[in-house]
DNA sequence: AAACAAACTGAAACCGGTTTCACTTCCCGG
DNA sequence: CCGGGAAGTGAAACCGGTTTCAGTTTGTTT
């Protein structure tokens, strides 16, 4: 039976003290008489008082909105961050908005001029899709947090896992298995995550001793057909392999389906790996093995994060490594 | 080099009127002389205006903004709906602000009153969480579309597949290859997608002229773990059956990991048709027969609509018809 | 005890739009 | 040629907050 929307000035006058007052009770920012504050604050309560978002906003306050700019909304992974970040938000006062630049730059750049324009409090990066001194640009106009990428000029603004580590972690499992021959798949080409993995793949077998062979080294694009087309490639080609680390879980499952065509058993004849972790692939037959990455987590940390910014507390960001989870595809190598 | 943002009082110098006339230009209230109304356009464009969205929804006026409460973000499904409905939103000058209830009525609910505060110009539910009474006096507050479900008061403003005839197709097309011995997984108990999918298999069954086995009919979560514990479930007990509807598709590889542990092959041994035709399952081994719904379309769809709503224009919905998609996940009956 | 900084406070201006109101023109039928 | 409704317009009030400004009290210093 809320009859109508209490205003500022209702409290004002219930609390028998003037609207300024009101104003600074509730953002705090004079020091006020404890016996007004409390007055003021016994009727925002009786009126169960809510700021008008608008009003404030226009007046220059805090929107209480908070920017969200996903790289790629509809892949699990970020989709996953999306709703720690929403879970973070909710009831906290903050409210994110929004947007997709679907891997475009014109369209994330867009965005964030909208984002500008609505005036949010705080802006968070789902990816990186933007170079780093743009993001730099960004993060001195308002607060911004980057989340599943790291910016060596904003460190502190930024949460991820070590892909490098995580890849060389991944390679490492297969080649302690006995493989030797490794095949990867490589996510798509200019994103950093997949060149760090890339990387991190290298290291490995380079530290065990082994040699790059190039022809195992396929290009790829983070999705199922790209997996499949390479791993049909390459059994084409007759080329010898016994164990395949794919940039992602999708790439992983295009691979795995690729192997069924020729009659390829996984893991006895061929040992798979994805990234990601996500929910479908304990399902998958036989069960994947992959490098789990803690997405949600993740989310939950950049709200967290964004909102210490917005307020000059201090934040603390969690450690989240990036850990391979052993399921059934991958065995070790036959002698 | 924007050296600051324009307002309408720029505007109104520069175009030589009182910035009441601008703002009828901007909203198209009042009839305006043409002359004027073109050196007002002229001056728009000249200092690229753009209207202040808080000091616009203060006074009155729309939010341009849209409000997006989601059953539950992380579902392949609604995610692709979501995606839909950014993408359509984009460039239209409307933003979608969402919210994720998490299947928690608590939440839906807070979200609402969320997004009524900031005084959103249209809501969209993805998925009817609510009641539908719940609903139709929303709708009365704010114009409201539903994607994902079908409410009987408001049948102008939904968009979703017939979730009877699309289970009655999947049923259908196992009957058609032989099979009698039909195991449904439900989807979650409350559920109306849940409860009409299995409508749908019951009339199939029923149609066929085979009795329905309670035996056959299992509970089931819209997840793996469940599509495999029901099916485990069956094998132990030693129940014959050669054929699974699983409500979903991620049920239904778990539906198949659980046959693959009793060493059966799909679809030699068992067939399986699953639901939605989410990105992955066209790479599970082997690929899932599955029913097709086409969400990305549907979120376009509603996004379209709200906008009309909102315009008091006229919209029309597309038919979308859920399509079963035949893989390799189903096959003959063995005599 | 005088002097001055810090704590508190309310009135009023301001943020950038929309809308009401009053008023002037213009056009048309009778 | 007159009356009346529609077109067209600007001034000013209003939406609900924040912030500046100008004081008034109170508490410390010398």
């Amino acid at each position: 039976m809320t009859s109508k929307k209490a205003t500022i000035d209702d409290i004002a006058k219930l609390a028998n003290v003037s609207k300024s007052t009101v104003s600074r009770v509730l953002n705090d920012t004079t020091p006020v008489h404890e016996e007004k504050r409390a007055a003021v604050e016994a009727a925002m309560k009786e009126l169960n008082f809510k700021p008008n978002v608008f009003a404030r906003s226009l007046a220059g306050g805090q929107s209480k909105t908070i920017g969200v700019l996903s790289q790629h909304l509809g892949s699990p992974f970020y989709d996953t961050i999306s709703e720690g970040i929403i879970s973070h938000f909710t009831g906290s006062g903050y409210w994110p908005m929004f947007a997709d630049s679907n891997d475009d730059l014109t369209i994330a750049d867009q965005a964030v001029e909208n984002f500008l324009d609505r005036k949010i409090d705080g802006l968070i990066f789902i990816g990186a899709m933007l170079s780093e001194e743009k993001i730099v640009e960004i993060n001195s106009r308002v607060p911004t947090f980057i989340v599943g990428a790291k910016l060596d000029s904003l460190a502190k603004q930024c949460i991820g896992v070590d892909n490098e580590l995580a890849g060389y972690n991944a390679t490492k499992h297969l080649i302690e298995l006995g493989h030797r021959w490794i095949v990867h798949v490589k996510g798509i080409q200019d994103h950093l995550d997949a060149i760090h993995r890339f990387e991190g793949y290298r290291r490995a077998l380079t530290e065990s001793g082994i040699p790059i062979d190039p022809e195992l080294v396929c290009e790829g694009l983070f999705d199922g057909q790209s997996g499949y087309d390479a791993t049909m490639d390459l059994l084409k080609k007759g080329k010898k392999f016994t164990a395949v680390f794919a940039a992602n879980d999708i790439c992983a499952m295009g691979v795995k389906l690729a192997l069924h065509r020729h009659a390829l058993t996984v893991p006895d004849d061929v040992s798979v790996i994805g990234f990601d972790d996500q929910d479908e692939v304990s399902f998958t037959v036989p069960p994947l093995t992959t490098v789990r990455q803690p997405a949600f987590e993740m989310g939950v940390a950049a709200a967290t994060a964004i909102i210490g910014m917005i307020n000059k507390k201090p934040y603390s960001l969690p450690e989240l490594p990036a850990e391979v989870t052993v399921r059934e595809s991958t065995a070790k190598a036959k002698p």
